[in-house]
DNA sequence: CAGAGTTTGTGTCAATCGGACATTAATCGC
DNA sequence: GCGATTAATGTCCGATTGACACAAACTCTG
């Protein structure tokens, strides 16, 4: 059945996780604890089981890292990394997800077998593991054109959230500052973005913020563009 | 090596290749000559060989189906459908990629082994093998988003194309008629969409037009997107 | 050759949207 | 109470967009 023109390849999975913890965009890393690469930051990932679906074992790799219901978390296919030399210990094709979670007040899952940590992105500059690299970069890339084009950005807040908070997710994820006022005024203008709560939340020092939930609405029509806006 | 935790997969490689045609979006699709699915279309496509890469085997594929040099067309990875049972014969993942081409004057490589043949993607009612119904609607959308975001539309256009051919693109693609004055207004003021030549080209009837080229760019900022306009 | 028919190219106008910015409201620390 | 700080609402204006008028250039027909 295999013959010799067809590739014997081994599926793997890598996934992207997403947050904004302490001001910053950050990934979910792993320390490698074998060769190749022994010692270096890699993405989390494993190999697809026998009989296993793609997307599934996409879930079961995000829950088994962060220790969350991943069913509930965005989980998006990123791309597929086939070059011949990725990984030194033969052909192996790797499909990433790119998952996108809320600050988890939870320890991350330090107790595990690999040691896993928050890095800011910003902080690795080529130092993961692999073609890590390339599909943090992409990955990056895919949540900020999401942020324009969709209400993805509520997953990035906890259940409940200001639109503070959601702007200071824009603003840290593309890297720039935005105007309050205006992106108050597109927020609330779309129907099924945020949906109102009665409840309000004192900050350390201002005024309290009303506080929302996330919409019904997946798709943002018209989108939020990134434009020349001031940088931060 | 290949432990039994590890799904042992073959992994191959389908083709959305798109164009306009006689006035409606079509799918190069050719008809299977073995089981499971024999008779039926479906999407050209193969196995990914041994170190090859995965992109490099997308380009191959699509020069063996057009005959085209496909380095010069657009090709991009699309997604990848890894469902256990979407293949009778075992476990086979497949990349999907989709390619826009321009309306071929060469005969659709009909010589083939396999017959080969342009449908109208709208006469295609869930007549696919496998799930590739699911890969071309998946195709589909991304172009229409494509055109969107993008300088795409100029793919589906000869090297030389008339503001009118453009338009057509948008509307057949999209399914919407579209006005033409702020169709050529919002093309025209987008520098390095298109690219002005100091041809012209008498159509069958009517003010001759002028001819452009693809300009450089290949991102739409700000994009066309296709709101509420007024439905074919 | 004149006029109808058709398509291209330029222009107008009003409604809407987005960026820049002012002002008021509510809370905390002193 | 008062200043500092952040939230919420509002104003203004230029840019963009959708709807539509009209002139220009060509073919076909009578």
């Amino acid at each position: 059945m295999t013959s010799r023109d067809h590739a014997v390849v081994r599926l793997a999975l890598d996934l992207a996780i997403l947050t904004v913890r302490e001001g910053a965009l950050q990934v979910l890393t792993v320390t490698r604890g074998n060769e190749p690469f022994r010692g270096r930051p890699a993405l989390p990932g494993g190999f697809l089981r026998d009989g296993e679906d793609l997307h599934a074992a996409a879930v079961r790799e995000l829950r088994e890292e962060t220790a969350l219901d991943g069913g509930a978390m965005h989980l998006e296919q990123l791309s597929v990394y086939g070059a011949p030399d990725r990984d030194p210990r033969g052909r192996i094709i790797s499909v990433a997800y790119l998952a996108i979670v809320p600050d988890l007040p939870a320890p991350t899952a330090g107790s595990d077998a690999v040691a896993a940590a928050w890095l800011p992105v910003a902080a690795i500059r080529g130092g993961l593991a692999f073609d890590h690299d390339r599909i943090l970069d992409d990955a990056v890339e895919r949540a900020r054109s999401r942020l324009e084009f969709t209400t993805l950005a509520t997953a990035f807040c906890a259940p409940v959230f200001t639109i503070g908070d959601l702007r200071t997710v824009y603003e840290v994820v593309w890297g720039q500052s935005l105007d309050p006022r205006n992106f108050s005024r597109k927020v609330l203008s779309t129907v099924g973005f945020v949906e109102a709560t009665d409840e309000k939340r004192n900050p350390l020092v201002g005024r309290p913020a009303a506080l929302y939930r996330r919409g019904d609405r997946t798709v943002l029509n018209p989108p939020i563009l990134r434009g020349a806006a001031t940088v931060a």
